[in-house]
DNA sequence: GTGATTGCAAATCTTTTGCACTAAA
DNA sequence: TTTAGTGCAAAAGATTTGCAATCAC
């Protein structure tokens, strides 16, 4: 049972993606990767770390979190037009899409399956397969 | 064997759909339903609008747009954030994205099939599955 | 020190809006 | 007429960019 090591904890992802832990990076990966999945926006972490103190502009977040994205630590999300998403599990599974208040849910890879999936077209691979399950209702 | 009928094809269409058939109207609606399956933004049709000497204006496409989706005569994908596209094509279907050059491409709904959906969350239903195969590659 | 990173403000891009003008019924 | 629809230009929202100041190594 490991014990609760939060700053380490992001530290070491940090080294291990090649990224330079500064006060910042360090600070959103604490809000991103401490407790469990996650779905933000870049405004919704600015926000979110305004509200806990951390002093960072809303650029520094824009770009941390693209970093993050590119190192695997992240992934995108797109379900709006208009708005981005980062999801805090890169692990294979899908969404459910709350339409009246925008929350996304994850659906854990084995709890849906493609049966049958086309060929990719002629030249190409398949880089991910992205479902997205729209749902309404007041939940 | 039915003969080609343009004119009078956006106008049922329109009629249908309970929207004015305005010069504007018509000629959007000729551009995208003359012809295959179409996956269009705004500025796309705007531009291919104005190359066929159409006088509309930007606001006047995105209106018409999401006025043809109300109607149910076009469908938006999302499949990037920061640009919608639509598509011509209403029925169940899912798509492959050409990451290389943003294009769409239809895969038609007998060709993917979801094997086991998981039930929506309570209180909800749901609205629509959209299965979107990104794909890397020249083609 | 030196090069990477940050913050800010301005710029960019897509989409929406307000409102006077035009056109369909 | 009368009311819906259009065009324009401005506004809005999300994201990016340029660059001087700051920080990690």
């Amino acid at each position: 049972m490991p014990e609760h090591r939060p700053y380490s904890r992001a530290l070491d992802r940090l080294k291990a993606a090649g990224l330079r832990p500064t006060r910042q990076r360090m600070a959103l990966a604490k809000l991103l990767f401490d407790g469990g999945d996650r779905h933000v926006t870049a405004e919704q972490l600015h926000e979110q770390a305004l509200d806990a103190a951390m002093r960072v502009s809303l650029a520094t977040v824009y770009n941390a979190l693209h970093q993050f994205t590119s190192a695997g630590m992240l992934r995108e999300v797109v379900v709006e037009s208009g708005r981005a998403y980062f999801d805090t599990n890169t692990s294979d599974h899908h969404h459910f899409y709350h339409v009246a208040d925008g929350k996304l849910e994850d659906i854990a890879g084995d709890r849906l399956a493609v049966a049958t999936l086309p060929p990719p077209p002629a030249g190409t691979s398949i880089e991910r397969v992205d479902v997205i399950i729209r749902v309404k209702g007041e939940r």
